[in-house]
DNA sequence: GCGGCGAACG
DNA sequence: CGTTCGCCGC
């Protein structure tokens, strides 16, 4: 089974990179995030004209995750309210930045964590308040088999970007990166690029400006997290850079895992 | 001798468009409208690199006229004053509309005259105010050869237009037609593409709402008038719709006349 | 319905 | 740098 995540800056205006790319890659799941679009308004017959499924959770001008699935998924939800209930989630749950359900025996998150725009701004600290939430959200999972993935907005180390930042840099202060260790490692879920990949120079998004792809000033902020049950049955896990260098593209690329099928006993 | 003259609808949206039907109709000289972008920001280049000269009065965002020519152009003026001077203009050259240059014997003034918006309003009175100082401009003309040309934002005759339309409507209304023929046929200019052509059904702009070009709800707007001396050497106007059939046209499409040299005596 | 622009966001 | 929007103009 494969899984991809990936940002694609508006699901219509990438609508025939994305299209194109999913039949040369017919991967099971494709998570999108940054869909940019209403429910009504999402390209659906795109997709499922293709043979997928389309699950959304999307609004105007800004975020948006989808789910893209071959086979039908069971326990679709979507935002944090739907597990943690309304109390906790206060106005995190606005901004559609969450969706999930399950293939088989594995459960999938799809993710689009805030960008922060700068450290110690108000942006920043909904960030953080989102993390703890997501924190939360990830403890009171149950299911063995889970891949949490998406556009996490954070380098998690020195590695993942291509030259050395500042502390105060926005996706690699020490308190974003430490709340997402706090919210997804510290529970036991492994970066499954780093499970099979440890050099540096591997990135997932490319800044448009400066010629930032043709210069490589990449980051890898776009992760899948396996739990441990899932990453024993993992066989790869690779970014495919092909779909930046084409005309109009997103500033990410996807980041496609294979998993193997469970054996029988 | 061919001139042509076509509202492109923005330059800098269009140039793949104006320079790809340039090549197969090397017009003399091409006159264009709604250039809307600076003389700076002009994509010279695009043109000259075909062998045109380009001559042009420009602003950014609105309005802008200019001339395309094989051959360069002598007497090139920008605007009203320059014929006129400043007394009589006013504020009737800050929206750049007038640009005018001579080949050989022939003399061109490429016009984009204002649309009015609603018979009644304060830029419908600048369009009359406008036409009234182009028959100034065009009285003060004293060349034998004279072709005067552009999106003139008024239908001269009910065949001009698909459907009866009411008298106050924008573009047919009673008095900005009397100012435009006032302006240009009182002083003896002949529509040249009526000289050829008198059955209805010709149209030269489509609106892009409401399906208005498939449906053909058009409007003659865009002429080409011929002083005596010169409609006697006319031997053909036609409307070439194949650039409005493109993708992401204009809603203008060029209208075109063969001139033949003058007879040497 | 499509141009242009400026502002917000990333 | 590229997306979205709202606004203006036609």
């Amino acid at each position: 089974m494969q899984i991809a995540t990936w940002n694609v800056n508006s699901v219509r205006t990438r609508l025939g990179i994305v299209t194109d790319w999913l039949q040369r890659q017919p991967v099971d799941v494709l998570c999108l995030q940054e869909t940019k679009v209403t429910d009504e308004q999402f390209p659906r017959s795109a997709f499922t004209d293709l043979g997928y499924e389309v699950y959304i959770s999307g609004q105007k001008s800004y975020n948006g995750v989808a789910l893209i699935s071959r086979q039908p998924l069971t326990n679709v939800s979507v935002g944090f309210a739907g597990i943690l209930g309304a109390e906790p989630v206060g106005d995190l749950d606005e901004q559609k930045r969450v969706i999930s359900g399950q293939l088989g025996d594995v459960s999938i998150i799809n993710l689009y964590v805030p960008n922060g725009s700068e450290v110690g701004s108000e942006k920043y600290h909904y960030k953080l308040r989102w993390l703890e939430l997501l924190r939360q959200y990830l403890t009171a999972q149950s299911d063995k088999s889970l891949c949490v993935c998406g556009d996490f907005n954070i380098a998690l180390e020195a590695i993942d970007i291509h030259t050395k930042k500042k502390d105060d840099h926005i996706m690699y202060s020490p308190i974003e990166r430490a709340a997402l260790k706090s919210a997804v490692l510290d529970l036991g879920l492994k970066d499954v690029f780093r499970h099979f990949v440890t050099e540096p120079g591997h990135y997932s998004w490319w800044d448009y400006r400066q010629g930032g792809y043709s210069r490589n000033r990449g980051w890898r902020i776009d992760h899948l997290y396996l739990s441990p049950e899932l990453i024993d049955r993992a066989t790869g896990c690779t970014i495919d850079k092909a779909p930046r260098e084409l005309e109009q593209p997103s500033d990410h690329t996807p980041v496609i895992v294979e998993i193997e099928q469970p054996v029988l006993t």
